[in-house]
DNA sequence: TTGAAAGCGGTACCAG
DNA sequence: CTGGTACCGCTTTCAA
């Protein structure tokens, strides 16, 4: 790999000079014919300046790092490609980080990533441990939460996930049913807290006292959902219709509904939290709700970089923008209990 | 962020000492007192090594870079989980990198990428353009390409993309199918030409007769698997079985019928290449064939932490062990054709 | 056993 | 307009 020496000597100057024309400096001027002959002398090498070297003078290395517990999940697709989007047009790098396997030393990994690698990290960890945030924060090293919010945390930008919770369940509402489940996501995720929030609300404000056998609450995976629906169909009284709290959740209730027996949506109506390509690809297509994931992403990266840049700005950004997304696995009922009684 | 001379300041000591105590250097010995002192003072500091420093001298980062063209894939999952386990073990830092949105920069991007950011690259990116793989081989830089082979390419590690088609074919004709059609990937991809490869000398080994009406090349996308599907049940004499070269593409044709009407398995039976849960969340669940991809992902990191250490090896690996996962997408037929005739 | 110093590849300030 | 130089934080060789 050439250096600036290397072109310096080729072209016959001081390597001060190369670093100026490279760098375009505006502050001192060059002679039009030298700038010509280092820039030739670099092309012709092949030269390509040294991140770290740069970096270690700098204090800045123009990359950062968006770190995401499972690159399975298809929530984080979204929220990675508006992050990329964004990084890439304000002329930043964006390194992806997975902690998947390396839960129980997570600090140790952002300590190895914040040992200069990057200039901040994004973090889309809903599962985040406390301790690292306070660490994060003692350190002053720039960060930002991304899809979480947390006491501890003085960024985040999240969706507004009660409102996209309300929006499903008053969906199904609309359709007459009123025996509405839910399949809720960890304690331990402000989404899932959130998005069970939202189906309280709906359910008060159509007037249906809650239940709370309705609810059972499980983690955010498939083998969640598919527990979770099965203590909901056998319950002395069913819900005609569940809200799952997230798309893999979504996935789960409808793979072990079809195991049992159990029709969507002749049986049990669906909607879910997140709209992706799953849910076309599901049979019947699933209705969801569709977060604003690529814009939290981009906010996320533009919130950390005003960090970086010590600029002042929002700290805490709640995205809106819900939408609902209809398919085939939500029925309309007719309200016969109502008029039966 | 205190620096080894806050620690040396502290401890009162030089800051060489400091250095050789915290990289526990073997070869000079430093008092046991002294050492003692120089690690109570960094502890107190929170002492933590920056990267960019170290490896401006050392040469090398500790981290490698694993390039995806669209971390949405999930196939690119299996290949990360694995390739993350092997580098931790190692004591190495994986980082990823997403080229999505990138793509006419794709060489800038590695450029930016091989600054210094990373000791070297693996490269998933089967799309890849040869000028990229031209300008590392001449730029004489640490790389591996995963999950496709390209002439240009000195090292790579593959998947036997044609025995495991072979076991997807062979699996259908055992079932009786004798007109099978096969929805191919791109033909720029390596791996989709060794899968209709395989495809071909399945049937050539049942002794039937190929049928190039029945294979309709497209690209590794859910929507060419629906364009694909479409085409070949509008055939004269459409077939009775389909072999989708990707799980994608499978998800997507499996879409398609079931708007067309085509029930699956009773009037089309298909089987996919390559396993993830999205087969199983399918319905019917969807029977595929499993590619060793976490062992891809080890394995590129092996042989790419071999090339950074200059240390000899095998250069091209090609993983066998497919398997077939049978679910409920495939349906025996009884060879009324044969005996009909 | 410890201290001093060179240098990795840049940037930026200062003097000529 | 150009050259010289200090320094970013760390590793490592050489002397004391």
């Amino acid at each position: 790999m050439p250096t600036l020496r290397d072109v310096a000597r080729l072209a016959g100057v001081h390597l001060s000079i190369v670093s100026r024309v490279l760098n375009d400096d505006k502050k001192t001027s060059v002679k039009e014919e030298t700038r010509q002959r280092v820039q030739e002398a670099a092309e012709a090498l092949g030269y390509w300046p040294n991140a770290l070297a740069r970096g270690l003078k700098m204090k800045s290395v123009g990359s950062l790092a968006l770190v995401i517990p499972d690159i399975s999940n298809p929530v984080y697709a979204e929220i990675i490609r508006g992050a990329e989007q964004e990084a890439r047009q304000s002329g930043h790098f964006l390194l992806l980080a997975s902690t998947a396997g390396a839960d129980p030393r997570t600090l140790e990994f952002m300590q190895a990533l914040l040992e200069g690698r990057v200039d901040g990290v994004i973090l889309a960890n809903a599962l985040l441990d406390d301790a690292v945030i306070d660490a994060l924060e003692a350190g002053r090293y720039p960060y930002v939460l991304v899809n979480r919010r947390s006491q501890r945390a003085r960024r985040y930008v999240v969706a507004d996930d009660a409102a996209g919770a309300l929006l499903a369940v008053n969906h199904l509402i609309e359709r007459g049913h009123r025996r509405i489940g839910h399949l809720a996501g960890p304690p331990t995720a402000d989404t899932a807290l959130n998005r069970k929030l939202g189906y309280r609300h709906a359910l008060e404000a159509a007037g249906i006292v809650f239940d709370r056998d309705l609810v059972v609450e499980g983690s955010y995976s498939t083998e969640s959902g598919r527990i979770g629906v099965q203590q909901l169909v056998s319950l002395p009284h069913p819900p005609t219709a569940v809200f799952a709290a997230n798309l893999r959740v979504a996935a789960g209730a409808m793979d072990a509904a079809r195991r049992l027996g159990v029709r969507i949506p002749d049986d049990l109506s669906i909607v879910g939290m997140h709209d992706a390509e799953l849910a076309e690809l599901l049979s019947p297509g699933l209705t969801t709700v569709r977060l604003p994931l690529e814009g939290l992403g981009r906010e996320a990266v533009r919130m950390l970089l005003r960090v970086t840049r010590g600029e002042p700005g929002p700290e805490q950004v709640v995205l809106t923008g819900a939408e609902l997304v209809e398919r085939e696995s939500v029925r309309t009922i007719q309200e016969t209990a109502h008029s039966a009684s």
